[in-house]
DNA sequence: CTGAAAGCGCTTACAG
DNA sequence: CTGAAAGCGCTTACAG
């Protein structure tokens, strides 16, 4: 019995009697062969229980059917956008290697050149800076970026339009009487970050509202997912204790938000009499609690769809996309008008 | 200029003056080299940021440095066991190809032959049923099970003890003067709905109170993510339709915890003041709901970790190793006392 | 329409 | 301590 070593082509061509090469081309769909040889090897392949040797063929064509993903963090919206890569996956026959850097470039080019080294066909990447600088030997590599962006990178991105919703979240804010606006955002270095901010002084800036640096925090200027949901409970703990705190608050990730929330229930503040709130990316539980948040919706799923297509364009016609996915308000209970 | 395509060995051993096989040597820290030697050999490697093809290596020994990771569903559980299993795997030097099986038994098959095909070195999977028949022609890669496992298998396990944890939940409510508990269990061809509903019948049996079949509801018999928040939203507004409704209710897993509890809402009942509640699953958002969850814990990082350690022990010992961690009930403040 | 043969980049006995 | 050579299982010109 051939019960130790899975068949082979060699296998299957014997059984079916013609070359190997007929075996392969039957498999590939390449060139025609008669229906009955194509009858003959596809019987001989299930009589076999044969499938391909991948690494075989990764070695000969230089490439795998295997693409990577890494995310900086565990941030269930990278847990959506990956649902959206092996939705999207599934129609190029394509399977996800995934990994998280946790923000850290060291890690991150490890992992790039770990995937690089498994012949991956691409590598989907939220990268933890906005300078990243791609190894030489990765050039060969096809990248997409995903929610963030490297500048002058001449890559593919998908992201979303973080400048607008930021704006719209402050401005809005901003329509219901409030002036002192607090915005937590994650660490300075990356590209959402920067934009967030930016929409946020830009809706201060058009209702003439000063801004204060004091109600600007980057709570999540910290490595990884804990860090994070400490810096935005650290980030409101600092801005509620100043003697002008702020009446609303803004917090720009999902990880941020819940730190903040829980630095807002043990103040015992009530949302949204004593203060106002708008989180960011849509969750379940948002639905369940008292009061329901208002948030910043983001398209996660889509979003790793999108970076799907875009690696598909790269990688057939060498065609360089940039795609930006609107962002949405939500509105529910955690906002108010002040007067 | 060699920008072209990646070294290769011939490249290095030409670098180097030596034979490939020596630089396979090196690389793999195989026999004694020379200091000098190997010191040239690194030398080489360095200057022609050389790094191996992991296709070639995988297709001359058989295996390749991945593993598969199956999970049912997105239930944010599986995204922690993942987490714990990117930690464990980092000292293998393993990488992780990530699926979901959308509770689909013949997706699975599906992943399971893609992730063989692969090559990979292991196979670590939450199984959508507690009966699998796994292919013969899978029987050469080693397959761990984690979460769930299955009848006479054979294969290692890395689960959690669901009726120990079911029995806890049961046992604390009735204790606190509750005897009409709604249960809500996921698909019931899974080993750990049928364990967590044995833990609870065994509670009620230890305190002599009868099981009402109208309180035990497979909210979740269905396949995928958002099917099961609504089973659990269902199965909590048919019991509360009941001429005897129940005055508490356990939600055996953290997507039915989700739906029963947007069912209360929507019915207006006050937790705990209208009906106790204890749900499944640790998550950062049920310290800053009102009331804060108590809930069945489950060490999915843990588990996770777990899992890979039982792979690499079946992998290079042949040992069948059974793993069972145990659930703790955190109690906060979403049941109470009843008279 | 089909086959013989080269070669992808490694590892590993084997010989020296 | 080191090298020459076979071979892992495929794909793909090339020849017929």
């Amino acid at each position: 019995m051939a019960s130790k070593k899975r068949p082979t082509l060699y296998d299957v061509a014997r059984k079916a009697n013609v070359s190997i090469a007929t075996v392969s081309n039957v498999l590939n769909n390449k060139r025609e062969a008669s229906q009955q040889t194509i009858d003959r090897v596809n019987e001989a392949i299930r009589q076999l229980g044969y499938s391909r040797n991948e690494s075989a063929r990764s070695l000969k064509i230089g490439v795998s059917k295997l693409i990577g993903f890494i995310a900086p963090d565990n941030n269930p919206f990278f847990t959506e956008v990956l649902t959206g890569i092996h939705e999207e996956c599934q129609n190029y026959g394509w399977q996800v290697v995934v990994s998280t850097s946790e923000e850290s470039e060291s890690r991150q080019n490890e992992l790039l050149e770990l995937l690089a080294a498994q012949q991956v066909s691409g590598i989907i990447l939220a990268p933890v800076t906005s300078k990243l600088h791609v190894p030489e030997k990765l050039r060969k590599v096809p990248i997409v970026l995903v929610d963030r962006e490297i500048e002058n990178a001449h890559l593919p991105v998908v992201k979303a339009n973080n400048f607008d919703g930021s704006y719209l979240a402050t401005d809005t804010l901003i329509r219901h009487g409030h002036s002192r606006i607090g915005i937590i955002l994650a660490s300075p270095g990356i590209s959402t970050t920067l934009q967030r901010k930016a929409g946020y002084l830009e809706a201060l800036k058009r209702h003439g509202i000063e801004a204060d640096e004091k109600l600007i925090d980057y709570g999540g200027d910290y490595t990884g997912t804990k860090t994070q949901i400490s810096g935005g409970y650290n980030a409101v703990v600092k801005m509620m204790n100043l003697p002008n705190p702020p009446t609303a608050i803004f917090a720009t990730n999902h990880l941020l938000m819940i730190g903040a929330l829980k630095a807002l229930k043990e103040a015992r503040l009530n949302i949204p009499g004593d203060i106002s709130f708008i989180g960011f990316d849509d969750h379940p539980w948002q639905e369940i609690t008292d009061p329901p948040f208002s948030i910043i919706s983001q398209p996660a799923v889509e979003m790793g769809r999108q970076a799907v297509q875009a690696l598909q364009k790269y990688k057939e016609k060498n065609i360089v996309t940039t795609t930006v996915l609107q962002l949405e308000l939500i509105t529910r209970g955690s906002y108010r008008s002040i007067t």
